[in-house]
RNA sequence: GGAGAGAUGGCCGAGUGGACGAAGGCGCUCCCCUGCUAAGGGAGUAUAGGGUUUAUCCCCUAUCGAGGGUUCGAAUCCCUCUCUCUCCGCCA
């Protein structure tokens, strides 16, 4: 969420930065709200204030054995104005927080302006691409080996699940451990092991809730209990309340998971093949820094993401998300996307956001900054990368298995 | 799953209805003392929101696991929930 000081104090410049992707802020809406809410909020405050006072007297009295029916004939009257103004002031603060919470972040400067995928940036390029008509896909390369088996996922679940077997069942779970090993070992992550079940507080620090809720798999019991559509959920949530020592920052954390995704709104699109499945593994990067580091540290992550793909050798580029095409959350977005020679076209096989304090604030994440006063915290997350999508272009690009293998072990 | 005991500040720990945002200790910060070290003396040391302010200061409100209730008044009494610990059962 934005800061609501900022709201109250520079109403116009977040109208502005909104605008830019698209958001239309009711300022009239939001003032209103804010003077009724100062108005409640001062008049609750002086009625507490004032029944605390006659509370105590009333212990004075007592204990010196006077009379305390007067007052008390006067706190009668006090705590009835006090629950009319406490009920009025309750409904304008909820009113206000389901406001501010469903506000989007602010675009960074230099996020250029744009309303779809067509409008985004591209930044550089890598590899050589192979463009030719015939290329075939994964799907093909992969049943003719006879070790990936759509029916048998589709037999023991339903559509949007894969079996793998033999050796491209092994080269899925090798790749999960080069990425892991590259990112502890050459760009200091320390590596996690989280739930895969999380409760509803750890999806709304992320974002994830109330919003896309249609996006997740929720299971039955009374805990309300869902299953990460990515590792970033319990990760960032590791902060979700925390007062960090300046000290222990930057925080990097690399952590593998499945990501199980119900991706109710994408019926249709990518139905062939392993692209857009219901789970799939994921070896995601965050990291959790002071404010003024955050920019460098969304260039970092983003290169994090991007050897891995040099390693194995896949082509790819990677393009800066217009205002349109980011997320809700994120301030700036970099997307990575690996060339797919049977679409001929760039896939993304990364995402990787700053968030600024927009998660931070949703989950009160702060450090002690040089004043000592605790502070909100920039996070910041990128898969590095999507297992599935990786295996896929490894197949599409190099086909020949030996080689995956080799640049695996390499 | 069953039985019991707990949850208080950075940490330990006191507090069963009124001067408690919270004793005492530890830790930490600053000052004094000290040739250095050790010991000692003094002051300070939660978070959030609001008012005021250039800022500091100051004032108010809320918060003692979470939520609700009783009461003029709740860390303290009642209810629900969560988590931790001990024992039993079950299990990898």
């Amino acid at each position: 969420m934005l800061d609501p000081k900022q709201l109250r104090a520079d109403l116009p410049a977040v109208a502005a930065g909104l605008a830019r992707r698209g958001y239309a802020l009711d300022t009239d809406a939001v003032t209103a709200l804010e003077t009724r809410r100062k108005a409640l909020q001062t008049e609750t405050e002086q009625l507490q204030a004032e029944r605390n006072r006659r509370s105590k007297d009333i212990g004075l009295v007592k204990k010196q054995g006077g009379d305390i029916a007067p007052v008390m004939a006067e706190m009668e009257q006090l705590k009835s104005r006090l629950q009319t103004a406490e009920a009025a002031l309750d409904q304008v603060q909820a009113e206000f927080d389901e406001f501010t919470a469903a506000l989007p972040n602010i675009p960074q400067a230099d996020v250029p302006n744009g309303a779809s995928e067509a409008d985004n940036v591209e930044v550089r390029r890598w590899g050589t691409v192979v463009d030719q008509a015939d290329a075939p896909d994964h799907v093909t390369l992969g049943e003719a080996a006879g070790l990936m088996d759509f029916a048998a996922g589709a037999k023991l679940t339903g559509a949007r699940f894969t079996v793998l077997k033999g050796q491209l069942a092994r080269i899925h779970r090798k790749l999960v451990q080069f990425m892991l090993n590259i990112h502890t070992t050459e760009h200091g992550y320390e590596e996690l092991y989280v739930p895969y079940i999380v409760n509803r507080d750890s999806l709304r620090g992320t974002g994830q809730l109330p919003k896309f809720e249609a996006d997740l798999f929720k299971l039955e019991g009374d805990e309300g209990w869902y299953l990460i559509p990515t590792a970033e959920v319990p990760v960032t949530n590791l902060l979700r309340g925390e007062i960090l020592d300046a000290a222990d920052l930057p925080r990097k954390w690399v952590c593998h998971t499945p990501c199980f995704r119900s991706e109710a709104g994408s019926a249709g699109r990518d139905t062939r093949g392993m692209i857009r499945q219901h789970q799939f593994e994921k070896v995601e990067l965050v990291q959790a820094v002071r404010p003024d580091e955050s920019t460098a540290a969304l260039e970092a992550l983003t290169g994090h993401a991007e050897v891995i793909l040099q390693r194995l050798q896949l082509p790819y580029r990677t393009v800066v998300l217009c205002t349109g095409d980011m997320g809700a959350g994120s301030a700036k977005t970099y997307d990575i996307e690996v060339w797919l020679p049977s679409q001929r076209r760039y896939r993304e096989i990364s995402s990787c956001s700053n968030f600024e304090s927009y998660q931070a604030r949703r989950m009160q994440a702060r450090f002690r900054n040089a004043l000592g006063k605790p502070e909100l915290l920039h996070t910041l997350n990128g898969s590095g990368l999507a297992v599935g999508r990786t295996l896929v272009a490894l197949l599409e690009n190099h086909r020949d298995l030996e080689n995956i293998e080799a640049l695996l072990s390499g």
